[in-house]
DNA sequence: ATGCCTGCAAAAGATTTGCATTTCA
DNA sequence: TGAAATGCAAATCTTTTGCAGGCAT
């Protein structure tokens, strides 16, 4: 049991260490930590994948938090992107705004099949550094940028 | 009077090969023409920019169609898309879906400036390249690409 | 104590849908 | 005439906001 416990809080340093960082955050805001906050980063960073604020949702009912509702999260959402804990994703996925880790990990684009969903993240530094030189050419400084590509994946090419 | 009309018709080509293009459309999947719905088509080649539905429905309001309502237009849309006369553009401008004028126009991406808003079309045929070389890296067909980049233009440099 | 945070309900904004009526082939 | 298109209202869906009470510093 004890050596279970132990393993679990060595494998989540990087949770603790974002959650390090939203603390951070809040502190230099003059804000105030609060559990259910903390709970929706934990659950953010936990998240696998891509998520949506309902998503969230559900996970922590499921983790017995019934009563945390829909707009806390969307309050909490806007702090996590600025603390670098999350950022948004998947822009062309219908209406809903989805999110996925950020912290810690590399930047990356998304290559996604417009038949099954099937979803690639990619890096391409060549790419990277044609973006930035456009921006050069027109006289700009890039701060970000979205890019997704759709087609075809390759199970989906053979069906219809 | 006789010279300017004639002046508009042969200016509009192509709004006219514009509405030939959607008349076979429709044709092709047995629909009815409608002309509400050729003056959507007609308000949205005629804009220059990008635009969105309630701006066509404004722009249809004062040319006198006093009843035309948002939910045609959100109705004529899709078909316009299909049509290729128009696309979605500008992906991260809020809530609300801009388009933009596609039809004998090549493509382009977007650049725009976050703090003025200022907005460059560019076109890198080097980047698309690059965009199909991943594409097929990973064993996928493109479709199609949504690229923005967001940055300072020059002016916005300058000041804070 | 003071002020941020939360839950809840209600509002807001964009888009969609149901239905009766009109328009087109 | 019959199907498609339209106008209008109501419904949906996502996200935001106002408020009263709860929690953290």
């Amino acid at each position: 049991m004890q050596a279970k416990a132990k393993q679990v809080v060595e494998s989540s340093g990087l949770l603790t260490r974002a959650l390090d960082q939203l603390r951070a955050v809040v502190q230099q805001k003059d804000l105030k930590n609060s559990q259910v906050r903390e709970a929706i980063a934990r659950a953010a960073l936990d998240h696998g994948g891509h998520f949506t604020v309902e998503d969230l949702v559900r996970v922590l009912r499921r983790q017995g938090l019934k009563n945390v509702h829909v707009a806390t999260v969307y309050r909490a959402i806007p702090l996590l992107v600025e603390s670098g804990l999350i950022q948004a994703a998947l822009l062309t996925q219908g209406d809903t705004q989805h999110f996925e880790r950020s912290f810690e990990r590399e930047h990356h684009d998304h290559l996604i099949c417009s038949s099954c969903g099937a979803l690639v993240e990619f890096h391409s530094e060549a790419l990277e550094a044609m973006q930035r030189e456009i921006a050069i050419r027109y006289g700009y400084t890039l701060d970000s940028h979205v890019h997704e590509l759709r087609g075809l994946c390759a199970s989906c090419q053979t069906k219809p």
